[in-house]
DNA sequence: TTAATTTGTGCAATCGATTACACAAACGTA
DNA sequence: TACGTTTGTGTAATCGATTGCACAAATTAA
């Protein structure tokens, strides 16, 4: 028995063209009971499966997708990526994960293979804001590849996207603090250049303003998203003349270095400074001096770009829809922020 | 200019061969310098690009493997991917990931629809005991096509394996807890039908005998792996007439749930009773109360299992080779097990 | 009984890339 | 001049499954 059977196997086994295996197995009614039934037998006999390969060279559908992501081994991501599979599972769908490390290069780089593994569709969360992949996206949707972004999209004529609202969210962070009677409330933002980071701080700038607070560029820190962070952050914080007395923090795990900090300077939470985080990581729920923050609806984000991406698909013509799904992320206050009760 | 360019439409632009077009992009030194550089040059123009599913037809082989893991959505399966990922990417692997939900029957269908998808090989963490995804395995073996387990593995002849020394792992932990001083230490325990489960069980239960402690059945309770099982078992464990003093739990979440029932019950960490969690999930060390645990090694575990599938793909011959690799987990000693400094 | 229809299969092309083999043209050598 | 050798390309088969078209046999209708 040779290790991978083909219809031609069961076809000469038979004595029948490989044409009515063919038929059979995909329930023909042209095809008479007699022979389905000898082909199912002879099939189940030889351990047969269908090469997926073939059909896809055929048909032009392969049936998989690709999934672009700065890198699996983060909540946020995998969340997401679960979002999707459970979305595209019964659909049939399988899915290509593809890590860029924040690369650009890399990230050209997986696009290209995708291509090259002719996949269905590319769903993305883009690591980078330089133009010249913006390029390589073209080139994607002129081979009427549907792409979709989710979390960090870009503005490219003809792709979807997926998005929390995250200047809203800063809003309503903001201004929770601002509710909770802080007044000098410093930001930890991303890279501004992503627009996740910037529409944030927009969102942080103008709940100040709303509630007449003075916007002061010191309080504005950039900075990576990783406990060490935001323990620097608040080291420079806490040495302004001024020294703010809330922060909201584009990442938990900046506002945990900044909680770490802030204790060890003996500085009491929340009632001498309110901390409020952006993720919902799993440990911010979990630390005995939990930690407020936005949830970013992972799961949901993950299973609307799929339902973007089936959407398109089922379509016929990419390029013409162009969806932009907005999800309103949730506030979850927790002890880190909350003076009351 | 069609959306998908073929070698046809670069060999029909140039009045040439296909077959000419195909060499010359393969650099075949038989194509001379002239043809070669307008191939190339009218190949970016069209924006060609390799189809690989014609590639991978011919030559039978995709370049495509699959990761069956029970969800992706956990810190422990991300980072192993992550490994795999990142070992594969220099071999030009495509990663397609398929997760279980810890369901036979998902897991048989996952199984099923990686070889329909010829991929070169399938790396899994098993979700279940039942025999009856071995013959579904073994199927797999009879296609050529290898298997590492990782992890979870099961005992499959032919089928290699990377997984820690969950034995020694939980020996350490307990022996660390006697060391503390601790002498009634209980278990959690996951679903001992699972090997990691039976082995760290063995292995808490000789650090005992070793030690003169004896093994008190009412000490081991089964639990799901939550923050809610562990105080749901240290609930029941305190209303034990002979209570313990400590505990080992295979879980890190379990283990969080214990030490947030203990304390809400008045009972001082790690004074009065010592934890020792499993996983060295990421808020292990977050909280303030930090948890010590034992470090999967789950990159390397990851990368390892990519390299033992690289050798088995290479030398040829998947049968032959049966590597089963046993990484030695680290013992991070944090402050919930710190009686001393 | 003959013609029309239905039923069940086979033939061959197709998807895109590779490659063994054939072979013409250009070259060198005796 | 005639005969080997390169050099560069083309032809056609192949990978596995699908499917329009053709067609024989069986069935039905007239």
């Amino acid at each position: 028995m040779s290790p991978k059977a083909t219809i031609y196997d069961i076809a000469k086994e038979l004595n029948i063209s490989a044409a009515t295996v063919s038929r059979a197995l995909n329930n023909n009614p042209k095809i008479s009971k007699t022979t389905c039934e000898l082909v199912l037998e002879t099939a189940t006999r030889l351990n047969y499966k269908q090469n997926k390969l073939a059909l896809a060279l055929k048909s032009g559908k392969s049936n998989t997708i690709g999934v672009i992501v700065p890198r699996i081994d983060s909540n946020f991501f995998a969340s997401i990526i679960r979002g999707i599979e459970e979305e595209l599972y019964p659909h049939k769908y399988n899915i290509i994960i593809c890590q860029t490390h924040e690369d650009e290069k890399r990230e050209i780089e997986n696009i290209n293979t995708l291509l090259n593994t002719q996949v269905d569709g590319v769903l993305m969360s883009v690591s980078n804001v330089s133009s010249e992949n913006d390029r390589v996206i073209e080139k994607v949707l002129e081979k009427k590849v549907p792409v979709v972004f989710f979390d960090r999209k870009k503005n490219i004529n003809g792709v979807s996207s997926v998005t929390i609202n995250d200047y809203g969210a800063a809003y309503s962070a903001t201004k929770h603090l601002i509710d909770e009677g802080c007044s000098k409330i410093a930001y930890l933002s991303g890279d501004r250049s992503l627009e996740i980071y910037e529409n944030r701080f927009n969102g942080y700038k103008q709940a100040l303003l709303d509630n007449n607070l003075s916007f002061n560029e010191d309080y504005v820190i950039q900075t990576k998203s990783n406990v060490e962070a935001g323990q620097v952050a608040v080291q420079k914080l806490l040495k302004l003349k001024n020294k703010p007395d809330a922060l909201f923090s584009s990442s938990d795990f900046a506002a945990l270095g900044a909680i770490q900090e802030l204790k060890a300077q003996g500085i009491r939470i929340p009632e001498d400074f309110c901390v409020v985080g952006f993720g919902n990581e799993p440990f911010t729920k979990f630390m005995e001096l939990s930690i407020s923050s936005v949830d970013q609806c992972t799961m949901e984000m993950g299973k609307i770009a799929a339902q973007v991406f089936l959407e398109q698909i089922e379509s016929g013509d990419t390029s013409k829809i162009e969806k932009k799904v907005v999800l309103n992320p949730e506030l979850l206050i927790r002890m880190s922020s909350s003076r009351r009760s």
